[in-house]
RNA sequence: GGUGGAGUGGCCGAGAGGCGAGGCAACGGCCUGCAAAGCCGUCUACACGGGUUCAAAUCCCGUCUCCACCUCCA
């Protein structure tokens, strides 16, 4: 069965095969550095993680940009209600974006450019714009002139009349018709000069969608495979960027990806709406690898509401997995990771059907454990090398060193720790051979109460360090 | 006004004409000195009202509720 794919643009899932045999280019939307990531922000990373480690186990040479948008609006305002330059609060907003997306496991893009760095990028595609008769400049502004293109609307199948007319109104004298939006914007005096470069049309800054046109062009050429970003960005974001790049002769994106909504109260989870949870809290109180299952999980486009409640069972659920790949590695020793099995690829052949592929693994699951009880080490090492395959997949496996705990240090302790849980459970190993049951319980009530938990098997007694 | 999406068992969350996704929680059983972990079982749901069909959670019509985009938004 071969990769389908619901594509935005066509509103339908389509056969996937890349423009060129073996390689598939991808763009994503990044994120806009105003502020710290909340759980939204994450889970569109996630979801094109997931797309992107599905790609690469597939054997295809993914090239995966996402950007940076380092200058906008909010954050000049911001930056100065904060009293620093704009691109102090950019670039500090930058790294807690990137912490975020390292804390969860995703993989480092291929490229990730910066809306800043490519001004000389913007202008040629402006000037291209203006050769053809698509764009015009107005009063030192760059507008993208929407009713020279036809096909205007098409992303998202709005007929360009039915629009409620756009709302920058304090530029809308300039505009030939006020549907058009700005492609390059003029430096207004009060924002600050380090925040304009020069164009032919004057000093000005980069208008929201221009930069990913320019980006996605220099990184991936005029035509790519697969474009991602959050729903909220079909309209005018996407809408806007395929119009620049096809208006000035670029294919473009072939498949357009949105993922769905994290909600909190009912609502989008939003700066805006002051109703967002962020990642670096979020992760005091669960572990990252079980927000990552938290947010994996759930089909990539329909919406998540969360809730406490829900982030706990996703984190019993992962910790479900997690144990039997940890019990079974100890049992059998380290194991090779296998391959991935039928139900699992179909289920994510199948527009990433996470949930399907979840359920595959549960069930493996379930078969391992069952192997573990009846000291079937032959069925359990196929078992946790089919469970490993499928988790190293969604980035949940638990072995992966990216979710190892402590380290440097920490291992001198680590190994005290070992050894006095060790001296512990040796005592109430003893006191249970002479079936003294209740010393042996007070011992196992002490390790509790610190923290560990103590669980018999057939092999002995195991612990674990619970949070 | 225009364009979309959603309402599923105690909870989360899939599915999209017929065969009870999966998980979490709860309860019962097995296992255990007792637990824990694990395994087995129980809990038979699809907003509402009509209709089509041998068969509807799934298709059609209507109604209600909620959400999103058209302004910055993953």
């Amino acid at each position: 069965m071969t990769l389908r794919l619901y594509d935005t643009a066509t509103r339908a899932v389509r056969d996937f095969t890349p423009l060129r045999a073996g390689q598939v280019s991808v763009y994503v939307c990044g994120l806009t550095v105003q502020g710290p990531p909340h759980v939204g922000h994450v889970r569109a990373a996630l979801a094109f993680d997931v797309l992107r480690r599905w790609l690469t186990h597939g054997g295809l040479d993914v090239v995966y940009v996402r950007n940076v948008t380092d200058i906008d609006d909010k954050i000049l305002t911001k930056a100065e209600a904060n009293g620093v330059p704009w691109w102090d609060w950019a670039y500090r907003n930058e790294l807690a974006c990137t912490r975020a997306y390292d804390v969860l496991g995703t993989w480092a893009p291929t490229y990730e450019p910066r809306a800043t760095g490519h001004v000389p990028e913007m202008i040629e595609l402006m000037q291209r714009l203006i050769d053809r008769g698509h764009a015009y400049a107005a009063g030192g502004d760059v507008y993208f002139d929407v009713r020279s293109f036809p096909a205007y609307g098409e992303l998202t199948g709005q007929r360009a009349d039915d629009l409620q007319p756009a709302a920058d109104t304090d530029t809308d004298d300039r505009k030939r018709d006020p549907r058009d939006f700005a492609l390059w914007k003029a430096h207004k005096p009060g924002e600050p000069e380090s925040a304009s470069w020069a164009t032919p049309w004057g000093r000005g800054r980069p208008g929201w969608h221009l930069e990913c046109s320019a980006m996605a062009g220099k990184y991936l050429g005029s035509e790519f495979d697969i474009h991602g970003g959050g729903l909220d960005l079909r309209f005018p974001h996407h809408e806007n960027e395929q119009a620049q790049s096809r208006a000035a002769g670029d294919p473009f994106a072939r498949y357009w990806l949105h993922n769905g909504w994290v909600t909190l109260g009912g609502e989008k989870m939003s700066k805006s709406m002051g109703n967002t949870a962020l990642v670096e809290d979020v992760v005091t109180r669960v572990r990252p690898v079980e927000l990552r299952y938290y947010l994996v999980t759930p089909h990539y486009r329909s919406t998540v509401e969360f809730t406490d409640t829900a982030l706990e069972e996703a984190a019993s659920a992962y910790r479900r997995l997690e144990s039997f790949v940890r019990r079974a590695v100890e049992r059998v020793g380290s194991t090779e990771v296998g391959a991935v099995p039928d139900a699992f690829a179909a289920a994510l052949d199948d527009d990433l059907g996470t949930p399907a592929a979840i359920a595959v693994v549960h069930e493996h699951v379930t078969a391992g454990n069952t192997a573990l009880a009846e000291d079937d080490d032959e069925a359990l090492v196929v078992a946790v090398g089919a469970v490993r395959a499928m988790l190293g997949v969604l980035g949940l496996d638990p072995l992966d060193p990216q979710w190892a705990t402590g380290g440097g240090q920490d291992n001198r302790l680590a190994q005290v720790t070992d050894g006095l849980v060790s001296l512990a459970l040796e005592q109430r190993q003893a006191a249970r051979a002479r079936k003294d049951f209740a010393a042996a319980d007070a011992i196992r009530d002490q390790l509790t109460t610190l923290g560990v938990t103590v669980e018999d098997t057939p092999h002995g007694p195991r612990w674990a360090v619970t949070r």
